[in-house]
DNA sequence: CAGCCGTGGAT
DNA sequence: TATCCAAGGCT
């Protein structure tokens, strides 16, 4: 025993972690769920292993993002792109178009510059190592320790939320997130050790701890009765599961106010490109105001792309981003074809409304262009 | 390193 | 209606 190991409070010994490999690996093979993008155990032992292309594309989609909801959009981009070549081919207009309503949009202009590293840099071919695949962009500790599992079983530490909430009730870690990560991390560490036991399936087990997290030790009411490690678990035997992990509280979210203009002329509408960071990055808008914290009529009037009767809808858009929520005065009209003016330039834009699709529209200004129904 | 960065579903 | 939060990354 080394008394000079700073191994996080309470760690099992190494043979009841082994135990519990075993025993999630063994629930995992018996009842794993089948996903679009996953490799079977079965197939696995027979040699198949997954696309790195395929994983990536839906790692990137999962993030902060739940499986019903990235699904349909991972089907429609490898289609669209059955390689990392094609990807990086494509114009980020149509990337960002085909994101639009996954949200995080800094996923996509990531997305896209990746795949133009890996065809670059790579000959087309991912890389499978954690290191490298860290140095990527969007690629971050997550994403690379788990394509590197899954993809050639390297024994990395994957920690998601699913890692942490399952980790943090088995130890009863105190420390309230995001500061107890570390100590999380460790413990993960520790169940995953290949130095241990047997560690040869990194990519089933992480897999399987996901799953865990995400079927059956859920935050709101656990199903422990079918949790292959509920012996193990510390919280289940004091009965208090639901308290982990411990969080720190949220502040509420601030209120911000702006107005949006549609203007249509025929069967087109006039759409912005955005700045290509922060808020929306890259995507399209209609014109509008700035978003601030109150509503003021003559920062509306002055933000009219062109002057003339708007028509105020009755209701307001309502919209929740991450960090506030934002109340929209929606304004419209109608100009005549003739008066549409330069309009086809980089920044503005007349979008035919039957093929809005194929703008990069994000669901907020959605939300806009109903209103203005 | 804490704040920024979307959206929709469940409770 | 209010709250949480989902296979996080970047700065």
């Amino acid at each position: 025993m080394k008394e000079t190991s700073k191994s996080p409070p309470d760690l099992k010994p190494s043979d009841e972690l082994s135990a519990m490999r075993r025993a999630l690996l063994a629930w995992y093979d018996d009842g794993g769920r089948t996903l679009p993008w996953r490799v079977r155990p079965e197939d696995r032992a027979k040699g198949i292993t997954p696309d790195p292309y395929a994983v990536w594309l839906s790692e990137i989609m999962l993030q902060q993002t739940t499986v019903p909801h990235a699904t349909p959009y991972w089907r429609k981009f490898l289609a669209r792109f059955p390689t990392v070549t094609d990807l990086a081919q494509a114009d980020r207009d149509e990337v960002l178009a085909m994101w639009a309503g996954l949200g995080y949009y800094a996923r996509a202009r990531n997305l896209h510059k990746c795949a133009g590293v890996v065809a670059d840099d790579h000959d087309g071919v991912f890389p499978l190592t954690e290191t490298a695949l860290l140095k990527l962009p969007g690629i971050g500790a997550y994403t690379a320790a788990t394509i590197a599992a899954i993809c050639h079983d390297e024994a990395t530490t994957i920690v998601d939320g699913n890692v942490e909430r399952v980790i943090s009730r088995i130890f009863m870690v105190q420390t309230p997130l995001p500061k107890g990560k570390s100590d999380l991390r460790a413990l993960a560490a520790a169940l995953s050790d290949p130095t241990l036991d047997g560690f040869e399936r990194p990519g089933d087990y992480g897999q399987a701890v996901m799953d865990l997290g995400a079927t059956v030790c859920t935050p709101r009411s656990p199903t422990c009765g079918l949790c292959p490690w509920s012996g193990d678990c510390a919280a289940k035997a004091a009965g208090v599961q639901t308290d982990y992990p411990k969080k720190t509280p949220k502040k509420k979210l601030p209120v911000r106010h702006g107005a949006a203009f549609v203007l249509r002329s025929g069967d087109a509408v006039l759409l912005h490109r955005r700045p290509d960071t922060g808020l929306l990055g890259g995507m399209m808008g209609f014109p509008g105001t700035e978003w601030g914290p109150k509503p003021k009529d003559d920062v509306i009037r002055a933000a009219e792309p062109t002057p003339r009767n708007w028509e105020q809808s009755a209701v307001e858009v309502r919209h929740v981003f991450t960090h506030f929520e934002l109340r929209l005065s929606v304004f419209h009209s109608e100009i005549a074809a003739e008066l549409r003016g330069e309009a086809t330039g980089d920044v503005a834009i007349w979008a035919p409304l039957d093929r809005i699709k194929d703008y990069a529209l994000p669901t907020v200004m959605t939300k806009v262009l109903k209103a203005a129904h």
